[in-house]
DNA sequence: TCAAAAACATGATATTTGTCATGTAATTAG
DNA sequence: CTAATTACATGACAAATATCATGTTTTTGA
């Protein structure tokens, strides 16, 4: 298995800041995962005993309400960690993540990484201003549930998704997401997300092709309240 | 002005994780101040260069939406910090803060807690910690305002108060808040807040005398969809 | 202390969103 | 390949929530 020490991925996230010595270390004991679409990753509730380290793919954090329905609060692209929180907490995970395509992980398990949080100031503050941003974007996204219309919301996720997962060779996003999850990211029933991007469609704000989406319109789609 | 040392407040926070020669160079930087009910501590924009701690007082984050609503993201009590996300960022602040009642708080300008973010990994895990768990609050909140209706949120939020700042001699909330607070903490209009607060009152959940607010029946509350 | 301002309250109505029902299209398992 | 399942789509309606209007009460400041 490859290195983490010439792994790109890391640059992404706080491991860039271990040493070579600590890299290595990491390298020795990480063990690589492969996930399916939608295959489940951890679930709310267990007991996490490391981080992930995503290397390939998408993944959704969710939870699940009261009502029963699951709510993603965050994707997970190239680069991102998972259960960072475990880090500080024996608490159980507050989260679940699903594979939303085909992925590619490392595991690296808690005891390993927990000495360089002690020892490595660098890196602990790295671990620190991910949390911080990670918080900052929950606040916003928060925000934006409590204040903005579900078609509002709609467009801001189509939005994002272009601006982070990019679009594939006919102009379509790369990320491929059902209507299901796009209601459970936008926080509203099913049959309003797909309402909704009917509408889109009849306006002429996005075309579709079976599940794929392609942003026509982006000022149209920045100018819906 | 009382040394950090001996000052009780700071045990709920993690400050209590400094040595005793960190608390004596903090104390001797530290400023205190006084604020009064509705004034701004700071605005979403400009750049802290340190922490509140919270010595007395009730205060409320709030991020304005794009609808120009303020909405409410945290309260925050004896014991809190204020501007955490200073310490690892150099950006503005992304929140605003502002008093609901009188507040003490001190003042701990950055530049003298970031040596010790850097050299007193205890004290680094502890920020991490609180920063986690603000994460996983702010992701419950997330998921509260897309999946649960606004009476329900109505509902937590008295529940909240009651748990968290307690009742009076005479069983009222201790914690004040215009309608308008409410309706910025449960994320709806404020005609829509009071017509809420107006029906719990109806049923019998809660009763008021003036802006106080008594919960009756905290059974019924929670029984709310 | 009194006038002005702010907060509270409630009705009427419009808009948004959810729910249930039903049908079609796409995917998947055998 | 085909039956069965799942996802998508849309109509009809109900429920939740926002908005606008208007009046009352409370608080505030000169």
């Amino acid at each position: 298995m490859s290195k983490c020490d010439s792994c790109i991925v890391k640059e992404f996230n706080a491991l860039k800041s271990l040493t070579r010595d600590e890299l290595m270390r990491v390298s020795a004991c990480k063990t690589g995962k492969i996930y399916r679409k939608g295959q489940v990753i951890f679930e709310e509730g267990e007991i996490l005993n490391g981080v992930y380290c995503v290397k390939d793919g998408v993944c959704k954090l969710t939870k699940l309400s009261e009502n029963g329905k699951d709510q993603v609060v965050k994707l997970v692209v190239k680069g991102g960690m998972l259960g960072k929180r475990s880090l500080v907490s024996e608490q159980k995970t507050n989260l679940s993540a699903v594979a939303l395509n085909d992925m590619e992980m490392c595991f690296i398990p808690k005891s390993e990484i927990m000495s360089d949080l002690a020892r490595n100031p660098k890196f602990t503050m790295d671990v620190l201003r991910e949390m911080a941003e990670d918080l900052k974007e929950s606040d916003e996204s928060l925000v934006n549930m409590a204040q903005k219309s579900v078609k509002r919301r709609m467009a801001d996720i189509l939005i994002y998704a272009q601006d982070n997962f990019g679009n594939d060779s006919e102009g379509y996003l790369s990320i491929i997401l059902s209507r299901e999850d796009y209601a459970s990211i936008v926080g509203t029933a099913t049959e309003s997300a797909i309402r909704i991007l009917s509408q889109f469609k009849k306006e002429g704000l996005i075309s579709t092709s079976g599940k794929r989406i392609k942003i026509e319109d982006v000022h149209g789609l920045k100018w819906i309240e």
